[in-house]
DNA sequence: CTCCTCGACGGAATCGTTTGCGCAATAGTT
DNA sequence: AACTATTGCGCAAACGATTCCGTCGAGGAG
C-alpha cells in the first residue's frame, strides 16, 4: 500500500551529504572517506534502503539480465536445462528470467520483442515448434543484444547454436542395437517439424543403410501427438512378428512407449529391447532401467550459458555451431540377441 | 554492438513535433489528432521504435512484472504449475518472471530482494525446503508488493497462502485403501522439515486412529534422500509380511516406488496395491496406470495467479489461506481385497 | 470588437541513479 | 612562501519516457 521506497535522496538527507557522494559511497568510489562510507552505510542499512534497479539501468547500457525463452515447461530435460543455466549465470552475477512461449510462435515474437524492452543484455530461446523462420531474431541483432539457440532449433548461418549431434546419436543408437543383434528395430520420432526430430531419423536411417540392414518405412513411427502413439506401436508390431528393439528419440516418448509395453505384456528386454535418448532422469525409475544415450539437460544448459556471457562479454558477433555428445548409458534394457536368423518372438 | 536504440527522441525529430506529442500520439491520447498520430506511428513502426521499459516504469508506480521464485524446477508438478500461473498471467497483460532459489534459504533471501528492486507488482513465492520463518518477506510488504505462498509453505498467520488441503488428503487416501479392505498399508513421505509432508502424515495416521486400525511406526517411511528409498521399502516389507497397500506423498516417490516394486517381482496389485497423491502425469505412463488424488498444477498455477492479480489490483492486504480440493481419479492400482476382519464402510 | 472555449501541441519537471567536472581545503614539494 | 598534488565532496547533466501546465490560433458567442 505505502510504496514509498527510501531513495537516495532520503540517505543523503539523513547523513547531510549529497547524493552523489552517497551514490559514491555505497559504490566503494575511491574519492570518498572511508569514515564518510561507513556512516552512509550504516544509514543505508538503517533505513533499509534498495536501489531502484530502473534508475540505475536507465543509465547503464547493460541489465545483467539473461532471458530464456522456453516452448513450454516440458517435464523432462527443460527442468534439468534450466537447472544448468541457473548455476552459470548465478555465477556470473546475472539473472535469469525465464518466459515460456507455449509453443505459440506469436508469443515467442512477444517474448523476444519483451526482451528488447527490459533490454535484457543476452537472450537464450528454444524454438517453439511453430518457428519457421528467424526473422523475428533481427530485432535482437539491432539492438545488440546476443542470442544462442538451444536444443530446439532450425537451420541457420546466422545464429550461434547449440544442440546435440543429433544425427549422430540417431546412428549409434541403432548401431547399438545392431552390435547386439537387433536387426529388426522400431524407431519412434516425434513431430517432423523440428529437426531434432528429423535428424535423429536421419541417423537411424543412414545407420540402416551402412550396414546394409532393411529399414521398411513402417518401422519408422512418427508421432506428433502422444495419443497416437499407442494405435501406431500396434500397427508396427502387426507389421513386423520379428521385431526385437525399440528406440526412443526422447524421454516422453519412452516413458509412454515403455508403458504400453507393460501393458500388452511385453517383457524388456526378454521379448522386446528398448533404448532411448534421454537426460537420464526417466530411465532410471523405469523397470528395466533403460539404456540410453545421455544427453544432460544440466551440461547443456551450463555450456549454453557460459557461451552467451562469453559473447556478452567480449562483444562477440562470431557465430558458432557446438554439438554437444551424448554418452552412452548402458542398463538393463537391452538384450544380447545370438540368433542372427529369424527368429520369432514369444513370451 | 551497436545498442542504439531508437528513443522518442528520434521519432520527434523525424517527424518534426515534440517529443511529448509523440509519446501521446502513441498512447493514444485524445489531446493528438488523428492525423498526427497516424503520422507518428507510421514513423515509430519504420524506425522499429521499442519504448524503453525502464525509463518508463521508473515514473510508474507499477511494472506489470509478476515473480515466482520456485526451490527447483522438479520434473512434476512445477513445470505444470508454471503453465498454469502463465496463462492467467498473460491473460491479464502481466509478465511473470521465474526464479529458482535451488533450495537455499540464502538465494531465497537474495532473489526475494531482486524482485524488490525490480519492482515486480507481485511475487509468488514456493518456499525453499531451508527456509524456516518468513522474516526476509517484510522487505515486500515495506515495499508494498503483495506476496502469495503456494504448494510448499510454513505456519504463518501474515500471509496469504495456497495449497491442497494436504492433511485431508492424506486421510482421504488412508479411508480409500480402507475401503478397499486394506489394512496394513504403508506409507511413504518426504523430508518432515516441510509442512505439506508433516500435514499429509498426519492425516494418514488420523484415519488409521479413527478406523481403529493400528499403524506401526515401521509402516511410515519418511523419505529425506531419494537413495534411501530401496533400504527402507525393503525393511518395511520385512517387517510387515502382510502388507498390501502403499502410499506415496508425491509424485517423486511414486515413480521410485513403482520401480522399486517392479524390481523386486511385486506385481500390482495383484501382491500389493499403489496409491498417491499426484498432478496426474506419472500416473498415466506408469503400469498399470496409478490410482491418486489429483492435485492439479495447472489449476494451482491458475488460481493462485488470479488471486494475486487480485490483490495487486485492489490494493488488497486481507490474508487468505485457500485450500484446493483434490480429486479422486480411480485407476487400476488399487485391488479390492475381500479379507475378513471387521470391514469399514465402503463405497 | 472583445471574451471564451476548445482543439492541438510544446516546455519543462519528474522518476532515482550515475558520473564528468569543478572547487575548496589540506598536505606535500621546492 | 609560493607552488602543485591530493583528498573529499557537491553541482548539474545525463538516461528515456510521462504528464502537469501552458500557449497559441481558430472559431463561436455576446
Amino acid at each position: 500500500m505505502a510504496g514509498n521506497r527510501i531513495t537516495l535522496k532520503d540517505i543523503a538527507k539523513t547523513v547531510g551529504l549529497s547524493m552523489a557522494t552517497v551514490s559514491r559511497a555505497l559504490a566503494d568510489h575511491p574519492d570518498i572517506s572511508r569514515e564518510t562510507k561507513e556512516r552512509v552505510r550504516e544509514v543505508a542499512q538503517a533505513l533499509s534502503y534498495i536501489p531502484n534497479y530502473r534508475a540505475r539501468y536507465l543509465r547503464a547500457k547493460h541489465s545483467r539480465l539473461i532471458a530464456l525463452i522456453v516452448p513450454e515447461m516440458n517435464m523432462f530435460f527443460v527442468p534439468s536445462m534450466i537447472t544448468g543455466i541457473n548455476r552459470v549465470v548465478q555465477q556470473n552475477d546475472y539473472s535469469l528470467i525465464v518466459f515460456q512461449s507455449d509453443n505459440s510462435i506469436v508469443q515467442e515474437r512477444r517474448l523476444v520483442e519483451y526482451c528488447t524492452q527490459l533490454s535484457a543484455d543476452g537472450v537464450l530461446l528454444v524454438l517453439s515448434s511453430e518457428t519457421a523462420d528467424l526473422q523475428h531474431l533481427d530485432i535482437l541483432r539491432d539492438c545488440g543484444i546476443p542470442v544462442v539457440l538451444l536444443d530446439k532449433t532450425i537451420e541457420t548461418i546466422k545464429h550461434t547454436t547449440i544442440t546435440i549431434d543429433d544425427q549422430d546419436a540417431g546412428r549409434e543408437a541403432a548401431c547399438y542395437l545392431f552390435e547386439h543383434g537387433h536387426t529388426r528395430c522400431l524407431g519412434i520420432f516425434s513431430d517432423q517439424r523440428q529437426r531434432i526430430s528429423t535428424l535423429r531419423l536421419k541417423g537411424f536411417q543412414r545407420a540402416h543403410a551402412e550396414m546394409g540392414i532393411p529399414l521398411a518405412e513402417t518401422q519408422i513411427l512418427r508421432v506428433a501427438m502422444i495419443d497416437e502413439l499407442e494405435e501406431q506401436l500396434d500397427l508396427a508390431f502387426a507389421a513386423h512378428p520379428d521385431l526385437t528393439a525399440i528406440f526412443t528419440m526422447t524421454d516422453e516418448l519412452l516413458v509412454h512407449t515403455h508403458h504400453l509395453l507393460s501393458r500388452r505384456g511385453t517383457r524388456i528386454p526378454e521379448d522386446v529391447s528398448l533404448m532411448a535418448i534421454s537426460d537420464g532422469q526417466a530411465p532410471t525409475f523405469l523397470h528395466p532401467n533403460v539404456t540410453h544415450l545421455r544427453h544432460s539437460g544440466v551440461e547443456v544448459g551450463e555450456r549454453t550459458a557460459h557461451i552467451l556471457i562469453g559473447m556478452i562479454e567480449h562483444n562477440s558477433d562470431a557465430m558458432m555451431d557446438v554439438r554437444i555428445r551424448t554418452t552412452l548409458v548402458e542398463l538393463g534394457s537391452v538384450a544380447t540377441r545370438t540368433v542372427p536368423a529369424k527368429r520369432r518372438a514369444k513370451r
